[in-house]
DNA sequence: ATTATTTTTGAATGTACATTCAAGATAGGG
DNA sequence: CCCTATCTTGAATGTACATTCAAAAATAAT
């Protein structure tokens, strides 16, 4: 017998950086053996193939946003507080320009669409889990009478998603922090209204 | 002496086409030399290489996009009805899942951001002028008091073009036609308050 | 300590790709 | 009508890639 010698959360994480970095297609397979340290042949003995690799990345993200999100709203403040900060928190990710500027739900979609249904699909079902639990909380906001809306929690929380994809897609084409900042403000408005 | 026998705008406009669909890693020339029907040694003849190709694409669908906008918004209707019907376009163009739901610019400058600093910076210039088109008749519907709005024309199309970036990402997981115009809707009472 | 089993290593394989090129076809200029 | 420049054709080239594999190394159990 032998034991693996690796960490495999981090071989995913690194993994999952060089997808958010290059995307799927120009993130071949000699840069994972580079950003993981494996050589090919653990990488295949471990997973399977690049595909395989990428849902794994993909799990690994979504893993680690639940867990920001959640230590982000347990807590006893406001939910329109917290929600406040959380879009501050995106926008400071968008301006820091480091790899964590794009979602790699989204930006995998974009690209994989057209390409490859399941990984589609799988992406599809994160990004919907993604806008249900931001509506868990609108409603607990709504429930607690922290604000009152003639939409249900459900259309807020969809206007809220629209408008963090579209920052993150603005940030894309305007690095300028007064503007994301101003942008996330608005929409933060426009949910109230 | 002998000219060329292929309609250039046609060629383009077919390499645009499959850009949209499969994304620039994705296109062969293969790919190209089908939706083209020409050999590879025309389109290298004609343009040079597969960079040059896709760069041409993107002026192709910057024209197109600009004549649509040109002629929607070029009569006699008050803007913030042609705005309206403009979003309505968009969401349609959603809905119909045909390889216009795609914005060529989003789409191409979130896969190349990370490969390519030379076409993401012909991607910018062509969005910010994007932008700026929408600033420009925002700014004549507030001339022309259609409305009120305590924030500048500018700062405007910012929030209308996340929007817009927002409802065409928000598509891609989300293809309920109803959900969409609801974004929309909510889009635009958003930008008149 | 020895063995059995699994991992690690990295070179080898085959495929898909962007690009080149030389031969053939075609149209305008003389 | 011929010539020459240019376009067309599609096979050929070299590269980058995903994947495989067999040998070497290392561990756990006996």
């Amino acid at each position: 017998m032998r034991t693996a010698e690796f960490d495999n959360d981090y071989v995913l994480r690194q993994a999952m950086l060089a997808f958010m970095e290059f995307g799927y297609a120009k993130t071949s397979m000699q840069k994972l053996t580079h950003v993981t340290g494996l050589h090919p042949g653990s990488l295949y003995g471990a997973f399977g193939n690049k595909k395989a690799i990428f849902l794994r990345a993909i799990e690994q993200y979504q893993k680690d946003r639940n867990q920001q999100f959640t230590a982000l709203f347990h807590n006893k403040q406001p939910i329109l507080e917290t929600l406040k900060n959380y879009l501050s928190l995106i926008v400071d990710e968008c301006i820091k320009g480091e790899v964590a500027k794009v979602c790699l739900l989204t930006k995998s979609i974009s690209e994989v669409e057209g390409n490859d249904p399941q990984i589609c699909s799988v992406l599809r079902g994160n990004l919907n889990a993604y806008e249900n639990t931001l509506a868990e909380q609108i409603q607990k906001a709504l429930d607690n009478n922290e604000f009152k809306s003639s939409k249900t929690a459900q259309q807020l929380a969809r206007f809220l998603v629209m408008g963090i994809y579209g920052i993150r897609t603005y940030a894309l084409t305007n690095s300028d922090p007064k503007a994301l900042q101003l942008l996330a403000d608005d929409l933060y408005c426009a949910l109230l209204n």
